[in-house]
DNA sequence: TATGAATGAGATTTCATTCAT
DNA sequence: CATGAATGAAATCTCATTCAT
């Protein structure tokens, strides 16, 4: 007996998201995300019931492992600007070093595949950041308006930065990256 | 093949955004469109060669509108902070009374259809803004990093803010608009 | 515009019961029905939803058409014998002109696509039988015995004839068809 | 290619005669198959070449021990009637105790699986009965007509008779035997 | 020009069969 | 022998495109 390489999981994963980034969540079929992930296309079956179900599966496993790298060497206990900042880094790291990733997530969050639960979970990912910028709020480090908004400075920040590095093949030197924080913290700042 | 009648097209672009906005352009097809639109299927095919023509067509037709009106009532002439205010703003009110196209846009980015040159076309449009940008970097009124960074912050945070008043219904006051211009504002200034 | 060809449905009802008559319901694909109907398989879906839509629509046709000449020139005011032999005559005529839709019927009835709603709608179309049946047996012309077995005597044999007629090519004379009805009279009459 | 262990080839034998009840020789997969006979998909490769020679193998394991059932106790040198009766009974029991038996040859008949040799091999397991009525008609006790037509009666209505007692969970009680004896009695005697 | 039925290539999915363990 | 994962050919089904009306 053959045992269910669960190691042929992650190269689907991987197949789909580069072919995600290349050509869209329009432009893939099972056959190329079989052929990409070095296997026949009834393999794929075995692993997921469907398209669908591969999809939903990889967004699952995409929001998971985003939201765990996150928030790591976060510690709520230091002061907030140094949290702050150490978010900021992970979530632009995450962003650069898994473009793909970023990529099919936004492509999935409109697609006929990913239903509206899943979206709910991906939202509820950045829900320790959300605490953090209250805190912020009430230790009078940053603006007093409304959370969403501060979020998005930052987010929508972050997003384009990575779309930008990479498109443009940027090399993120540190000073880029300081300098990039500085334009988010002048502007969230009390 | 592209003959008058100018109202049928505009539903199917029309159309089209609709349903990319509902189901992404990988939930799209051309009978659903034709439906959506009013019309039959062959129909589509007198306007449009074939699928990728129509989105391409559609692409060009989003990114010229949007140009059009990110500048409009923007005067060169008058103090930087003005226009850079008057832009900020008239693209925020894009985005967000053209939801469907922002939607269309960032999927295009990723898919089969778009050339890359029409991906140079659509950072094009911002030029007026990068030299907006470059005058004031030269009045020392904001930060003297890459411009591309200023962008970031800047056209990031808007994509964010339209989606977040969109996903969450968020009624867009006069109140919120200034204060997340000041967020940006504060983000970019020297 | 092309109208959509009625004519074509019972195109697609002959193909598929020419085929499994010829290879079983196992045996049949929507490809060789396309084919065999002259048609695209394509074509086959403007149809018809899917393979078990085609199968059961076609099923229902088969009992909906035999059972309307099962009880042609019967006229429940005749007595009893005259029309227990029109109906025998009719069903032993419908089974043989109609092989293809026995043999049809006969294999749906243990298959994946037919539902127990449609097995109960096929044996709703004996009950004018059953009714007469009744009667016989008040006039004390036929049996006492459950409606069932005299049925299953009937309908039996007579599937046992179309089958017999047709697997060994046999020309069906009045004077078979009485000596069979005989049979069957003699069977069971009082 | 089909080794010893006889016990698993018969579980492989249930198992396909309980799928093809249950849905049909249209409905079964080798994958069913397997899982229904508590065995791996490959071993049953082992014991049969092919889904061919599996079906082919049943279809003439089905034969050789229906014949050998149909004629138990059967004495030709009794007198015509006993051997009529015990082989009357005989099929009947057969044909209600292994009733998958029965639909499963019903639906090889038209299949893609079997051939004509086959269906030929199954008409000869009839031909003890076939000589048993010749002899019936010489000794006039019998209808002097064609024999086929005195085995559609008998075995017509055996087959329904089984039919309508699995369908209807009718406990076969001997009277309801004897009558059922009865009607074809009454219809092939002189 | 407008229609929508028809087409058939190609996408999704299944499944008989093989094969590595 | 036994296993069940892997295969890929073939089945089901979809959909961009064409075409008869």
């Amino acid at each position: 007996m053959k045992p269910r390489d669960e190691n042929k999981i992650n190269e689907i994963y991987k197949a789909t998201l580069n072919l995600v980034k290349a050509s869209g969540l329009a432009g893939i079929t099972m056959q190329m995300v079989a052929k990409e992930a070095g296997i026949a296309t009834g393999t794929l079956y075995i692993y997921f019931k469907n398209k669908e179900a591969l999809i939903n599966a990889l967004f699952d496993v995409c929001i998971r492992s985003s939201a765990s790298t996150f928030f790591s060497n976060y510690d709520p206990a230091q002061p907030f600007k140094i949290g702050f900042h150490t978010i900021w880094l992970n979530i632009v790291h995450r962003r650069v070093t898994h473009f793909n990733e970023s990529i099919f997530i936004e492509q999935c969050f409109h697609s006929p595949f990913i239903d509206e639960e899943s979206k709910v979970r991906l939202r509820k990912i950045f829900e320790p950041l959300l605490h953090l910028i209250e805190r912020g709020k009430k230790e009078h480090l940053i603006k007093d308006i409304d959370t969403t908004w501060l979020l998005s400075l930052m987010v929508g920040a972050i997003n384009e930065i990575a779309k930008r590095t990479m498109y443009y093949h940027i090399k993120l030197t540190s000073e880029i990256l300081e300098a990039n924080f500085q334009l988010c913290w002048d502007g969230i700042k009390a």
